[in-house]
DNA sequence: TAAATTATGGAATGATCGTTCAAAAACGTG
DNA sequence: CACGTTTTTGAACGATCATTCCATAATTTA
């Protein structure tokens, strides 16, 4: 037919996903995206559209991504508190480890387009409502299974871990100590543990530490 | 001696206020800044140096405004969770409230720059952990006082409270419904109700609905 | 091998970016 | 009323912005 594409989308995708976590929307230029996929203005332009249609492409592969959606929604038996613990842990190691402190792109986005572009804006609204329903869905079963205690609404409690998310990963581009972090998601773990429970689970914790170093 | 200033120093530090919580900082042009502010450009850049100098006295200048803060240092004698009900309720009135979903400007600006620019990231920080020390101070006395329960670190409550703004002014972004704030900050405060003591606490509250609409 | 089709490479577009500068305007002082 | 000083004003600067376009290269089909 003609000539093959010299790139493989799904890479060039990869590329702009990392500027565009590092730089923001707006920071991050067509020039700067040319230099990060090796692909040439013309071609990109050829495969995306606009700037606009790249960032889309970009912000649409990373929530395909999901880690935490997905960990909410596999078939994961423990308690709903164990698999909690691990996707919060996750998110202490990923803001600690990250040199960038490029946080969570989703979060980024919501800050700097959320008010300004509705086309984004409800993308991500209806992935954190989904993220909220798999986590309300997942409360209610452990408050029928007698796990959590059933005395506030699954629907609450699912948006108060939406939001602790969010105010995990704001901390993180500021305050990447794990130590930081931990006491944060410690928290938010506690949130869900049943009174006179504490100290006894098994396992290492993530709110418990030997001592309150300075 | 010489020509006098036509302008109000604060009052123009408070429109550009205006524009860099709507806008963010990169995406506010100095033409904007201008309109703004009803300054000339060469008087914007005789009184603030540059574009960052006028940033730099707007975060400065809405930081020490410092609601929250503030309210958290009052010589406000009642209980912690009181204070902070207040302080949470204020955060969601805010969000309801405004049009343009500015959401806070240092969440914002730690999102945008913390990571790119060190002196701003280090402001940001000074500030917030200015607000955790508060919140520590108020929290170990209110431990003693046995208002709180005091199986937690107060630092780490500390923590936890002020990440948790973060995620509150991250969603009030997205999702500014009343309902959907009030769930997140409900949770969070019953974090600090002592189990067995809810619903019996008088006056309005933040976090219990007469029944679970839709 | 010639024609058709698609991708690539890089120059060029007009708009907007942050910043600078020199002249005009407005005041206090002599 | 002129002088010295500072502010205001608006034009102008080079750099960079997102985007467009066209000639060239590479491949398949006829």
């Amino acid at each position: 037919m003609a000539r093959p594409r010299e790139f493989d989308r799904d890479q060039v995708v990869d590329h702009a996903i990392e500027l565009f976590w590092r730089k923001g929307y707006t920071a991050a230029s067509i020039q700067d995206l040319v230099a990060a996929t090796g692909l040439n203005r013309g071609s990109l332009y050829a495969t995306f559209g606009d700037k606009a249609g790249l960032f889309a492409a970009a912000v649409d592969r990373y929530m395909a991504a999901g880690n935490v959606q997905r960990l909410f929604d596999s078939a994961d038996e423990r308690p709903f508190v164990a698999v909690l613990r691990d996707v919060l842990q996750g998110l202490v190691d990923a803001g600690a480890a990250d040199p960038h402190r490029k946080g969570c792109l989703l979060t980024n986005t919501v800050v700097e387009l959320g008010p300004h572009d509705r086309a984004v804006a409800e993308s991500l609204a209806g992935h954190l409502a989904e993220l909220e329903a798999s986590l309300a869905r997942r409360i209610r079963a452990a408050q029928k299974a007698g796990e959590l205690s059933s005395d506030r609404p699954p629907r609450a409690l699912a948006r108060f871990v939406v939001s602790s998310i969010q105010g995990l990963r704001v901390m993180s581009k500021l305050r990447p100590e794990r130590r930081y972090l931990e006491d944060i998601a410690g928290e938010v773990l506690a949130r869900f543990e049943r009174p006179g429970e504490e100290g006894r689970s098994a396992g290492p914790r993530l709110t418990k530490r030997k001592a309150e170093r300075r």
